[in-house]
DNA sequence: TCTGGGGTCCTCAAGCTA
DNA sequence: TCTGTAGCTTGAGGACCC
């Protein structure tokens, strides 16, 4: 059976919950970025549809935007407020589906399989949806439907803002046709460049590229893009899950060259990751830093651990070795970040059932070298008897269990 | 115009070992 | 016993997303 899968996606979220919050701000270009101090770095987060039609669009500089639109009013960032209105909306998803992956704090699949019975036809549960988030949180929002993933992202953003697209079961290649390669998740600036030379503008000149020729130029990705090109994509809506890496990262106002100073910026980044590890229960086995020197040439250092820590001394301790090892003190620092992967969950208090663990594990591998020594048939754990195996002993006994009933 | 911050996933190379 | 290799881990970098 054809899935039903809904991506939602919210209009120009930030500069939303601006307005909304600022009712001065409604109908005039907003523009949300940097922190709001005066000459900071910074980009732009997210722009109002006003401020759109000056040219103004995320990940731009706030110097250009601010050349571009010099009626613009532009406001900080204020991620305390956009996630408590994100968690609003999301409130609101959940009474459309039990399984609802979110992308980001504007952003989310929703899967629909198997509830229409329940709720309708989907694109009159869309319009509900989108009636009630308005209603409830005075925020605009677009959907796409389709049968993936993809296709239902492609829909979503084809028509913003308070667009409803929906794709039904076998148009799907036809839908993605005509759009321009831009419009693939994942077909970014890279890729684009590196496609053009094979006349490829439209995501219908990519689908008729041989599977082979993507493999061959872009490896496992190729393989995907030629599926995505068709609008095949069987990978599954999916609850959140704990997260792979934690980071902070923080870009100078003014490039650093004052070593004392980039260690104790760095180190407070640590400690904070630190303690988002231990607020998600997790430990790391990975301790990585990040360096931007100028004028913008970054670079990366990781070690790993021989277990896994949330203890702030313990990831200091690797954190600082990185630090001495590889900051290059003649060079202004433009931004200093501090992270950790590898992530685990902790182990509970001490113990037992950590050390358990692993003396299985070291067993695991005693048992694994003798039987590489001896023979695959050689050595079983204690509790366990040899899979498939002939033996009279068992059949015995399986024989007198079925006499018995 | 001068390039944020928080993530995910992929690639490639090198070392290790089953 | 030696050799070859497949697969994992680690580390650096890059593309991409919002
Ligand atoms: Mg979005
Ligand atoms: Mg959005």
């Amino acid at each position: 059976m054809a899935r039903v899968v809904m991506h939602v996606d919210l209009d120009a979220f930030y500069a939303s919950v601006e307005q909304l919050r600022r009712p001065e701000l409604r109908g005039k270009p907003v523009i949300v970025g940097g922190s709001g101090v005066p000459g900071e770095r910074g980009v732009v987060a997210a722009a109002s549809y006003e401020a759109r039609v000056f040219g103004v669009r995320s990940a731009m500089p706030l110097a250009r935007a601010r050349r571009l639109c010099r009626e613009g009013i532009f406001v900080p960032c204020d991620f305390k407020a956009y996630r408590d209105a994100s968690e609003q909306v999301f409130q609101i998803l959940h009474g459309y589906s039990p399984l609802v992956e979110p992308m980001s704090l504007d952003e989310a699949y929703l899967d629909l399989t198997g509830s229409q019975a329940l709720m309708g036809q989907p694109e009159p549960v869309a319009v509900r949806l989108r009636d009630e988030v308005k209603r409830s949180c005075g925020l605009d929002l677009s959907i796409g439907i389709a049968t993936c993933k993809l296709v239902a992202k492609v829909a979503s953003e084809l028509r913003k803002p308070r667009g409803l697209v929906v794709v039904n079961a076998g148009g799907e290649a036809a839908f993605l046709r005509p759009l321009p390669i831009s419009k693939l998740p994942g077909c970014g600036p890279s890729t684009i460049r590196r496609l053009e030379p094979l006349g490829v503008g439209t995501i219908g000149d990519l689908a008729a590229l041989p599977e082979l020729l993507l493999g061959e130029l872009f490896g496992q990705y190729g393989r995907l893009l030629h599926a995505h090109a068709r609008g095949i994509d069987p990978s599954p809506v999916m609850p959140p899950g704990d997260p792979k890496s934690i980071s902070r990262e923080v870009t100078f106002d003014q490039d650093v060259l004052d070593p004392p100073r980039l260690r104790e910026t760095a180190l407070a980044l640590l400690q904070d990751v630190g303690h988002s590890l231990r607020g998600h229960g997790l430990a790391a086995r990975t301790v990585a830093m990040k360096i931007r020197y100028y004028p913008f040439e970054t670079h990366s250092c990781q070690a790993t651990l021989t277990y896994p820590s949330d203890r702030d001394d313990e990831l200091t301790q690797a954190f600082t070795r990185l630090l001495d090892e590889h900051l290059d003190q003649s060079r202004p620092v433009r931004l200093i970040g501090a992270g950790v992967s590898n992530l685990e969950a902790r182990a509970v208090q001490l113990s037992l059932l950590e050390s358990r663990a692993a003396e299985r594990a070291a067993l695991d591998d005693r048992l694994d070298a003798l039987r590489e020594r001896y023979g695959e048939q050689a050595i079983f754990r204690g509790t366990s008897n040899r899979p498939q195996q002939k033996d009279f002993r068992r059949d015995d006994i399986d024989h007198l269990a079925a006499e018995r009933k």
